[in-house]
DNA sequence: GCGGATCTTGACAACGTTGTCACCAGGTCG
DNA sequence: CGACCTGGTGACAACGTTGTCAAGATCCGC
């Protein structure tokens, strides 16, 4: 009896190997496993006999570098386990699996730089295509991929100037626009505008809505109802501490992502016993799933509500509508109006615009935009107190 | 002046190409870009001016042939759009990302077919390691995987039979003992158990711990009081309606994932318009971030809530205690008291014993176990009716 | 001025696959 | 019977890197 030398070596054997078990030319090994025609049956099987023998699994690795396509894309997105990109997430990996191929995923966290090194890295490892939740705005270091022929598709923002490719974005200006018109119908007229930070792209496009929505109704643009940053709870307390401690303080508040809607609402119940569900037992933050950041997303405890002269708890009926629908909007007290868009469509739209790009499809780069549409519950229908 | 021939050419520059401008030797150039030493500086400058000119990026593929290691690895999970694997999802992300490795991500789906197409799809592509939760129970296609070498932790759920690899779990039993014995403590004797479909390991096991808190409070075991299946909103609304039209229908709930948690919420809403917070405003599921598949969770609307002859609303202070955290438990009415995981723990473990494993570190397959903890907000500790 | 050490550089094979081409045996057709 | 096709197979180069080894230049101490 034969021993080869496969069956004795260290790690992964090799279609020279099979072809050695099997006593063909590597190339005969070659045509078996890629389904090629023109192999004897008999041939065939012998070869799959070896290659069940051995355990063989061909070498995509080695098969990428001779053939040119690597059947697998990059994905940078925000944060995987923000409910929104997850389900972005999601739509571009089904996309993906139906057209054959495999997502590299990355999470930039908001960060330039990181965002700058995966995409780097996965166009080192040569994926076909690129799908970006952009963090930065400058994307020079693009050029030099897109001209090698990579492709890739912006979501949720567009690219940073002087970068022509496909983007698919949400209407933001329109969704915020319609949100505040929906409060403003409801006979609000002091509506406050809490929004993500400020350099980020949708945050000043939905506040961009936001006060097209007040001149059409003819009401003037007060900045001291506008708060900006990052949703973390305790910036997000003194904040809405700081509106309804104001002379004349809102009404309604517009919030401006799904974050921020959380968080708002979290703050609302700190501040004001009667909304509030249960005073003494306070969130637990350490273990709650889809948080942003375990260090950025703190608990309500120990926040500084102390404030103003007046008493920040005199909104118990503020209205509200929130951009972004989340879980468990329905079964809040009262339930949250919001701005819906549709997460799984934009990363569909992407990812399919993506591989369309991948087959061929040329022309110039498009810029789609889907559309949002407002879910009304409860909250957004409040009237003002008379 | 000299014109190289890689300036004009299609598609990426190699090694070769910038060799052929710099005017040095190829293998000059590998040793600059790896920063390998003894490259002298002024031939070092040239060589990264002509990188810099062609736009040079190295080709991770072809290296990777070359030196064994792909610094990637794969990762294999239910759904990343569920909250609790993408907090898992992002926590491997990091380790990884602190390893120097980058992560492909797939959703599995709990179909065994497709996590096996995963996994080798993976293996294919000579990943470093894989991080798999489990969908089916066999994992024999795994083996010749092992014995080539590549590594594996699995997390959430053990491997199928005869699979002798490092595993990463929580304490499923003695979470659910936990959070039964703690409607027992507050005075219920009968509690129903709502888990997701019987074929899923956690799901035996958390029914187990159910079990094992009756035995301990002297509590005769009721099947009647039990209902199992995919969590999605007809069916857990159609169980729950069996429940409470029992001759003796339960006092207090037990839900056995997050997803049941919150669609048995979602029933209860529905079923009992003393609970409802707005019983015109139906939830519209269709955008809502975080749901597992757009058809497998349908909205309230249509659900066939009419059933027994008795009337189904009739608790309205049902306890209820969840297995899992998950935002907004704190802002419902009543607060719901969970037994929470840490998903970010678990993927953070298992990935830090893969790379551990990968970096060498021998011995036998580890079993690690996560502890789980009660968190009392309100929901658990409603008294039973007397 | 010579043996040896140091520094810098390059030629070449190898990683595991696929595309190209050529070869051989056997059958068909004119 | 020779030209031609056809089905089956294999030899070989190439993909873009890195590891090995060796060679040439320069410098040291004696």
């Amino acid at each position: 009896m034969i021993r080869t030398v496969a069956e004795t070596r260290r790690g992964r054997p090799t279609m020279n190997d099979v072809a050695a078990e099997a006593g063909v030319a590597l190339k005969t090994v070659s045509r078996v496993v890629n389904e090629e025609p023109g192999v004897n049956s008999a041939t065939a099987e012998r070869v799959r006999r070896a290659i069940e023998h051995l355990g063989y699994r061909r070498n995509d690795g080695a098969r990428v570098l001779r053939r040119g396509r690597t059947a697998s894309i990059g994905l940078v997105i925000e944060d995987v386990a923000d409910p929104f990109y997850s389900g972005l997430s999601r739509a571009v990996e089904d996309v993906a699996l139906h057209n054959g191929s495999l997502v590299f995923t990355g999470s930039s966290g908001e960060d330039p730089l990181r965002e700058r090194e995966l995409v780097l890295a996965f166009c080192a490892r040569r994926v076909d295509g690129l799908v970006i939740v952009p963090a930065g705005s400058d994307h020079g270091y693009l050029a030099p991929e897109l001209t090698a022929g990579i492709q890739a598709v912006f979501v949720d923002r567009p690219a940073g100037a002087g970068l022509n490719v496909d983007t698919v974005i949400c209407d933001n200006v329109g969704g915020a626009r319609s949100g505040v018109a929906h409060l403003i119908a409801h006979g609000h007229r002091r509506i406050g505008f809490l929004g993500d930070d400020a350099t980020i792209f949708t945050a000043k496009e939905r506040l961009r809505g936001y006060r097209q929505a007040l001149t059409a109704a003819s009401i003037p643009y007060d900045p001291s109802l506008v708060a900006m940053g990052t949703p973390d709870q305790p910036r997000v307390t003194a904040d809405i501490t700081r509106l309804l401690t104001l002379d004349d303080p809102p009404t309604a508040l517009f919030t401006g992502n799904g974050q921020t809607t959380v968080t708002t609402l979290r703050a609302l119940t700190t501040l004001d016993p009667r909304r509030a569900t249960k005073a003494t037992t306070p969130r637990d933050t350490n273990t709650t799933p889809g948080t942003r950041d375990s260090s950025t997303t703190s608990g309500t405890r120990g926040t500084n509500t102390a404030g103003g002269t007046r008493d920040a708890s005199a909104a118990p009926n503020l209205a509200i509508v929130g951009f972004d629908d989340f879980e468990l909007a329905d079964l809040l007290t009262p339930a949250i109006t919001v701005v819906a868009q549709d997460p799984i469509n934009l990363g569909r739209t992407a990812a399919e615009l993506l591989f369309r790009r991948l087959t061929g499809s040329a022309g110039p780069a498009e810029r789609i935009q889907l559309p949002t549409r407002i879910i009304p519950r409860g909250s957004g229908e409040l009237p003002p107190p008379r």
